[in-house]
Parts: C-alpha cells; structure tokens; sequence
DNA sequence: GACAATCTAGGGCAGTCGTCCTAATATCTC
DNA sequence: GAGATATTAGGACGACTGCCCTAGATTGTC
C-alpha cells in the first residue's frame, strides 16, 4: 500500500460513515471493517478519534472546493452556476432523503456535542457561502449578495431536512423548480 | 412524590437533554444527576432508553398540539396564527442558535440512527404541517395550502440550521421579515 | 399498627468505547 | 542480504454504556 493511502482510505471510509450513521455514533470498529484492518492500527495513522474527523473535514473543504471551482468553469453564466448548487438536492436525491444533507447534519451534531471541531465544519457552509455570494455579485446584485446567498443555502437547507423527513421526491423537485423560476424572475430585474 | 410525578420529572429532563446534547450522546447517568435518582432506579420507570425517547416524544406531541390549538385561538386570523408559527425563531433564538430545532435535529438523528421511532418523531412535523396548511386553506389557498405549508416549514428549517452554524440574530430577523412580508403578499392575491 | 404496593439506592452484568502498548511482519534503502 | 523504517494484528487498559437484580426505605390503605 503506497504513501498515506492507507490513510486516505481510513478518511473516506470514515467521511461516508460518519455521513451515515453521525460521528458519534461511528467506532473505530465500525470503520475497521470497512478498511479490512484491525482496530489497534488506527493509532498508526490517527491520534485520536477527533483527528480522524479533522482530515474529513479537510478532505470535505478540498472537496467543496474542487467541485466549486468546477462549477466555475462548467457553467456560462452565475445563474447557471447557482443553479448547479440547487440542483445537487436531486442528483443526491437518494443520499439526501435518507442521511440528509451531509453539511448540516456534520454541523448540527458537533453543535450538541459542542466539539472542538464545531467552526472547522462550519467552515464548509462558509466556501458555499461566499462561492453564492460571488455569483450573485456577478448577476448585478452585489448588494444584497450575501443575503440571497444565505437565502439559497437555507432554502436548500429546509428543503434537504424535509426531504429526509417525509421521503418525498415530488417534492423536492417542485421546490427546486421553483428556487430555479425564482432565481430567474430575480435575474430579470437585475438585467433590464 | 405524586402519582407519576417522578416519571415526568424523567421525561422532561430526557427531553431537554436530547434536545441539548442528542438521543445517543444522552446516559442515563446524565439524566439521573438532573432529576437527583439514582442510576439503577430508572428500570422502575422505564425499561429501556428507548421507552424514554418515546415518552418524549409523546409529550412532545402533546405539547406541540396544545400550542397549535392556543394558536389557534389566540389568532384573529390566519395570517396571525402562521406569523405565530414563523415566530418561534425569534422567540426560541437562544436555543436554537445553539442547538438548532428540536424538532428537525431529533428527527436526522434517529433518521442516521435508522431508530424504530424515527416515524413518530416525524409526527411533530406532520403535526404542524397539517396545521398551516388548514391556516393556508382558510387563507384561501386550499387548493396549494400543503405546498405553502411546506414551503414555510422549510424556509423555517433552514433558518433554524443557519442561525446554529453562523449565529446571526441579525439573519433569523431578516428572514422572519421577509416570510411576512410574503405572506402579506400572498393573502392580499387571495382576497382581492 | 399491620400489611401491601410503590419507590429507591447501590452495585453487578456483559458489552463497547477510545486509546495505547507490544511484538511480529512487510517494505524500502543502501 | 543487512538494517532501518513503516505498517500491521492482537490484545489489554480503564471508563463508560444500557440493563437488571436485590434489599431496604417510603408511602398508602385498612
């Protein structure tokens, strides 16, 4: 097994679990099976439990940002890239009505638990922050850009817990129909 | 003690417990200290953890059903009565800025734990979902009542996840505004 | 005051948790 | 091939978990 492989194999086991089933509730047993390693070998690689999640948010922000820059370069215009963000509540329809949305579920368990690790995750909703409020500054509304980036993260927010709530797909597409129709109606203001 | 007294003295501590630190992350070691029992002493009560949980929720029900109906009465209109509703944000502010919505985080938590009560905490939901929408449908928007009450049960979602990851009073003030003020619109269209 | 029902404290149960140690194995370097 | 380094398995540790038992205290009823 090559350089830190070994590791980054424990991260992304440890990052779908941890999705999945929370942190707390996921063991160093739980992920041993995944990885096909033993239990006392986690130290080798990881100090702590809080560690491991440390390099999962890592991975999550590298990720985040990867994907956002992606967006950047894929879609011609910011509506178009705002609606690249609205859209993963279907492409991840399946993941989502089960585990909900795997930054605010991470966020809103290490709030209870009140873990050190609490802004760090935190950190994930700021890049998609600031990434909305760009686009939306290039749509003409430098203005109140961050508002309607918040507006955009809550929507998706509300509509990701509902959606793990009552198992309803119809749903979730009508709502991003209607985020999509009106981000649009907004763009035309913008552009007279 | 009074009949069952004790019982409920369990229940409400469970209750703010889980609310405050999670179903799983709560012993019944943490319990005991706030209602002053001793730890074995809870088979008495209750036979397991899990009966906890849904004698919380049952109170839960209860309690949420008691306010709907106060709302019920207290409100002129049914504008008033949904303001009701979207108010809480500002009202419970303290807490869920730290804890998020007790009735959305316990509901993705026993979703990640595949908990066999996951179904009856939806029912807090469903409980104020079928509420608004009957506020919407004497609104005059039967015909899309369910969908608004959707729609205003998520926008609060996602304000309450918000407001826990970045703190913002100042957001949650602008939010609530700007969901009366849509609903100030949306009744003006129906009563012409 | 006698008796039954209810409630209580304390501790034991087997299991799991995160952590850590050690000794053996694999891999790489020269 | 020798020696250093990296990786591994397996198990032990103390602490905690939910659960359960028992024996004593409290309360209520007649």
């Amino acid at each position: 097994m090559g350089h830190g492989a070994r590791r980054q194999q424990i991260v992304e086991a440890a990052d779908d679990l941890f999705y999945r089933q929370g942190f707390e509730h996921t063991s160093f047993a739980d992920i041993a099976k995944v990885v096909s390693i033993s239990r006392g070998n986690f130290y080798h690689h990881f100090k702590t439990k809080d560690d491991i999640l440390d390099a999962v948010i890592k991975t999550r922000l590298d990720r985040t940002q990867h994907m956002l820059a992606d967006w950047e370069e894929e879609g011609a215009t910011p509506k178009d890239r705002i609606k690249s963000y609205i859209k993963i509540l279907l492409t991840n329809w399946l993941m989502i009505k089960s585990y909900g949305c795997p930054v605010g579920t991470l966020c809103t368990e290490l709030a209870k638990l009140n873990h050190t690790s609490k802004d760090e995750a935190n950190k994930v909703f700021t890049l998609f922050r600031r990434w909305l409020k760009k686009q939306f500054s290039l749509l003409g509304h430098s203005q109140d850009a961050d508002a309607l980036a918040m507006r955009v993260l809550s929507w998706s927010q509300g509509v990701a817990t509902l959606s793990n709530a009552f198992n309803d797909y119809k749903y979730v597409k009508q709502e991003v129909d209607k985020m999509c129709d009106w981000l649009d109606a907004m763009s035309v203001k913008a552009t007279p």
